[in-house]
DNA sequence: CACTTGTGAGTACGACTGTTCACTGACTTG
DNA sequence: CAAGTCAGTGAACAGTCGTACTCACAAGTG
């Protein structure tokens, strides 16, 4: 049983957490390159040097919280993508999207924050994730009749669009209330069609 | 002759923009929620209580970053959708932000990564002006024959796809050297040509 | 001319920052 | 059960931060 960590491995898994936690709570209202690690580990109960048992600075507690967020997003995406009703498959992204941003709004904040935010590996971390996404989005695509003909460079351009896309919306919705997120999501549906119509006639010319 | 401003009005003006240039470099590779006043300053070679004649806070002097930037810029993006030839329109478009890009790269960074941080009035301001240009795209649009039978809404729908995608081009202009600029042009006219198609077919069903 | 106004300089303050170090005490291992 | 490991502590370091003062001086006004 190699499974069960010991107490000690619990407890420091423990603390860890509290530490990504607290910052992430801190960033709802600011941007990584300003967040202190005192400030972290004071939000967190914890001595400011209990920090560096964990990360080397912020910028890698800020690595640790894009592979959190999106790290565990492939799945689910791949299973929303893999219905192959037009219709139903954008009413399913963006729903996911919604639930996403419903859920753990405070993860999506950050990731939409720090995708252009200050911090160069964090930069990197996402924008590396975000590429993994759409080279998923294109093979799902792939993989139906209607893209006969595509290059593969094309196929890349239309889930790049798509991953944008779902960016985007999730940092609509957050600005927004709640009440207006039936509003953000009827449009980032029919934007979403509008996108779909134009892969169907990409070959028509 | 109101318009010579007095030697007093011109050395304020002097200073303020001087200080407006030097957050700008520093905000390369930082937010805007980690300037601090001081470093402006000693940036700008003033001293730091020079900073309160011209601004209240590092909030108030982004908010008249983003006027310098996006302000101006009205004139030129309606001048690009003019044209009423398709292909033209998006190869005018895209041109038009890599020259904004490869001219004046810091102001662009800015309100990338400030569109989406740690600071709420600067956001405001941003998502103000955003809202601006999506307007003046879908009147642009509004103008043409191909646009007949479309409901407003749907207009600002695909006004907002364009204005998005101008902003998401724009990033990646700057996140790639000069050396892919070229590659990125091609992707985001390809992708703008996959909406133009969509445009077309929208009122197909 | 004297007078008001506003700009920028200089100084000082208390609070906060990241980082280092020696240390404790609970858990793990032989 | 003893020895070793190591997450977390608390004190101290040299900085930086925003802000509140006072002050000199130049520009515009009557």
């Amino acid at each position: 049983m190699s499974h069960t960590l010991g107490i000690r491995q619990a407890q420091k898994q423990k603390t860890r957490q509290a530490l990504m936690d607290a910052a992430l709570r801190l960033l709802e209202d600011q941007s990584l390159s300003s967040l202190g690690l005192r400030e972290v580990t004071r939000a967190a109960g914890v001595a400011p040097t209990a920090f560096y048992r964990h990360f080397r600075d912020t910028a890698d507690l800020g690595v640790a919280l894009v592979e959190e967020t999106l790290g565990s997003l492939h799945a689910t995406i791949g299973e929303a993508l893999g219905d192959s009703r037009d219709e139903r498959r954008i009413d399913r992204t963006v729903a996911l999207i919604a639930a996403l941003v419903r859920d753990s709004p405070a993860h999506v904040r950050f990731v939409a924050r720090e995708r252009h935010g200050g911090v160069q590996p964090v930069r990197e971390a996402i924008g590396a994730q975000l590429r993994l996404f759409a080279a998923e989005v294109a093979a799902a695509f792939a993989r139906e009749p209607e893209s006969a003909g595509w290059k593969e460079n094309d196929l890349l351009m239309l889930a790049g669009v798509y991953v944008d896309h779902m960016v985007m919306t999730a940092s609509a919705l957050l600005e927004a209330g709640p009440e207006e997120a039936e509003r953000i999501g009827s449009l980032a549906r029919r934007q979403l069609r509008l996108v779909s119509l134009g892969r169907k006639h990409w070959l028509d010319g």
